[in-house]
DNA sequence: TGCTTGACTTACG
DNA sequence: CCGTAAGCCAAGC
């Protein structure tokens, strides 16, 4: 199995109104959170990268701009433009 | 078949 | 808040 294909998968499995940081789809698949960011740029669509934001909470998906807007109408709290971290438990363990 | 480049996140001060 | 350093995987020629 790819971690390409791993990460796909679980980016993809990632419920509505839950975001994963990407150290933890990496730590689930065995990958560091590098590869996970690296196969976002390659696949660039069809999976929802919105859902997966950085261990602050900063959207780094390609919806770029967007993103707060897209997780706020799944009912993840935002803080400003970032994922609250400290409020909810939004965060999809897998 | 083998090698290189590019892209991306996390942690610390 | 910003910048720096480190590492891993994939694709193409």
């Amino acid at each position: 199995m790819n971690a390409g294909d791993a990460v796909r998968e679980v980016a993809a499995t990632i419920p509505r109104g839950r975001v994963v940081p990407y150290g933890a789809i990496g730590r689930r698949i065995g990958v560091g959170p590098r590869q996970v960011g690296r196969v976002r740029g390659l696949l660039g669509d069809g999976v929802p990268w919105w859902r997966v934001v950085r261990a602050d909470g900063t959207p780094a998906s390609c919806h770029e701009g967007r993103v707060p807007g897209l997780l706020r109408g799944e009912g993840v709290p935002m803080a400003g433009a970032r994922v609250d971290l400290g409020r909810g438990r939004h965060r999809w363990a897998g």
